[in-house]
DNA sequence: CACGCTCTTTGCGCTTGCGCAAAAAGCGGC
DNA sequence: GCCGCTTTTTGCGCAAGCGCAAAGAGCGTG
């Protein structure tokens, strides 16, 4: 993945320094604040990036999906993690200590760039994000931000297009800003218009186009 | 600034290849959407950047004080600006072509470095912002990006800190995801408890203490 | 100095969606 | 197969703050 331009034995000598955990559902991989002495790569599961307010509150910045790099604090010269990363699935990385950040977009070509231009989307996302949450109405958010997680982790089924990790009621307020109640109850209304099927953590979405229309609506 | 590293006989070679240029306020520096084909340095003014929704509406992501380099996009592998800058003040800033942002990176050492380090704080800042956005109640959001503003661009006078750029009402409500209306009341309250003092486009904090009071408090 | 434009203030009613509360429904463990 | 815990649903009242409207205040220009 973002080792695209590399060949095999470059290949081999970067998996060769790194070290592959596991992570349950619910556990953090790492969390805001602490020092930040590796960065890595998700393999396989989904995460959740998340900040937390003095207050307490917590919002979910944004989702990772397989093959992308995270906890990514040494390429913008930071010590620290900004965010805590939680599993929302199973999930599998890898990671290497950040000294070897340096010698990685020394050695490798693509390496450096691959790595700014995600962070770059990212960026990009949360200012996204961002406006969104400053200027549209809660249903919208609600329907975009489930978009948004069927977009970057849509499974075709034969219902519709299935969300491929747990997510709860909860989950999509702390994405939206909103409260659970109410994300509560704008699911059950699409339910019954047919646009989405629920079941406990986990959402199909049966009639993606309307979804849309709901989320860009004139209103 | 961002060449704080670097010697005279560097700094001159660097600023051989810019091309300087005035804003009067209310200009736009570069436009969302557009070919990145330079980026910036801010040396006198002031920037707000901001994004459009389609709908129509706009918010301030953030500002941008002299000394800091924006419209980065080549740092991010970004063939296109992300957002729109617009001069708040008169402004002046220095710009070089793209192609060059390579040459910068690779041959002057602290470059590199101090670019991603603007770049993740800005990235943190946004995150921050959001959340902010997504969890607290307008009130808070209002007295905290006076806050925010006052201590990228504060000044000291007889009366309390100032800001040292024109804001309107409207300004401050795209920055917090409100209306006009909400945020002239807020200030004019605020000023009748000796909080702020305000005149057209022009803000005096006077008891700071009081405002961050208001942005963290318990409710 | 008068005019026009932009910015600001203020009132009032109304809608959105939050807070609170209580119950129902799944799911997993024992 | 029962129990407990988490997640979801739904009702009801209330309040924050938005929309709309209209007037006033500064500032710059001709």
């Amino acid at each position: 993945p973002p080792f695209s331009r590399l060949d095999r034995p470059q290949i081999r000598e970067i998996l060769d320094k790194a070290s592959s955990r596991r992570y349950e559902e619910g556990t953090a991989i790492f969390r805001e604040g602490h020092d930040a002495d590796r960065f890595f790569l998700l393999l396989d599961g989904y995460l959740r990036v998340i900040r937390t307010t003095p207050g307490g509150d917590q919002i979910i910045v944004l989702h990772i999906s397989p093959g992308q790099l995270f906890g990514i604090a040494p390429a913008l010269q930071r010590d620290t993690y900004p965010a805590t990363s939680i599993a929302a699935a199973e999930s599998i990385a890898l990671s290497w200590p950040v000294r070897l950040w340096s010698e990685f977009t020394a050695k490798y070509d693509g390496f450096a760039s691959e790595s700014y231009r995600t962070l770059g989307a990212r960026l990009g996302q949360v200012q996204e994000t961002l406006s969104e949450m400053a200027t549209q109405a809660v249903e919208k958010r609600v329907a975009a931000a489930l978009l948004r997680m069927v977009n970057q982790s849509g499974r075709k089924t034969d219902k519709g297009i299935e969300i491929a990790f747990p997510v709860t009621r909860q989950n999509i307020s702390d994405m939206t800003g909103t409260t659970l109640h109410t994300v509560s109850r704008l699911l059950s209304s699409w339910g019954k218009d047919g646009i989405v099927e629920s079941t406990r953590k986990h959402i199909v979405i049966t009639d993606p186009h309307r979804l849309v229309v709901i989320s860009t609506g004139t209103d």
